[in-house]
DNA sequence: ATTGTTGCAAAGAATTTGCAGACCG
DNA sequence: CGGTCTGCAAATTCTTTGCAACAAT
């Protein structure tokens, strides 16, 4: 996986494993803010923090997620698992993967009206079991 | 539309109606500053625009949009159209509309997993016919 | 040795808050 | 009139940039 990283010319440092383990062991996606409170807001640059996150959007082997306020959540991507959205739980912020991805049929509509390369984006915000 | 402003406590003033009339104007979702400069920079305090931006939103007329970038659009809610969601031009930002919403699916795989007042936020991003 | 990476300081952008005067109803 | 709304100034918060020292390959 830092492999990944390797190939896009980026460099592997003490710096980044110790973020890569952070993302790994988090079973959900991560804010900033929570990265950076469990990488200890002392050892890690927050700038440090913002570039490593970037490159490794660059070299896709992380994901974003959004909450519902639009804020940045994110997540390694692990090809095991593949494409997958998300629930977010609007008061805990607890997220759960939903494995199937049906959107084939707003693709086909959207290459109707002539876009093409398509990407989306799409999550499911409501209040989970333990906080109704 | 404006009453409904009114019945959430809201007062209509000649700013609100010039921000209305922006917003109804605009055939798609527009951003912040678009909308500020539509209502001329000048004539319209920022910070008022997001006062009665977040009101708006409060009295649920308005609806945000999100960029694949994360910033928000804002388009009136148009009760006659219904619930939609977008293609946007990663490249030029031209946003269509998908009239159908076929995410019941998805909904039903998140109440299994116990969640509940369900809402999501779908967006398709791409290059349109003239950015290609 | 070369080139990417890090930390610190500082700049910049986006959004919010406090407050006094203006305005709607 | 009473309670909102507005504009201005200023504070926050979030993110990016510049640069010199440092480290990976």
């Amino acid at each position: 996986m830092l492999e990944a990283l390797r190939e896009h010319g980026m460099r592997i440092t003490a710096t980044r494993k110790r973020l890569v383990s952070v993302l790994f062991e988090a079973a959900t996606p991560l804010s900033v803010e929570a990265i950076h409170r469990k990488l200890g807001r002392n050892t890690f640059d927050l700038v440090t923090l913002y570039r490593c996150l970037g490159a490794f959007e660059e070299a896709s082997v992380l994901q974003v997620v959004r909450d519902e306020q639009g804020k940045a959540l994110y997540e390694m991507i692990d090809t095991a698992h593949g494409h997958h959205h998300h629930v977010i739980c609007r008061k805990c912020g607890k997220i759960d993967c939903l494995d199937a991805c049906m959107i084939g049929p707003f693709e086909d509509a959207a290459r109707k009206l002539g876009y093409e390369d398509l990407s989306h984006r799409l999550e499911l915000y409501g209040l989970c079991a333990g906080c109704r």
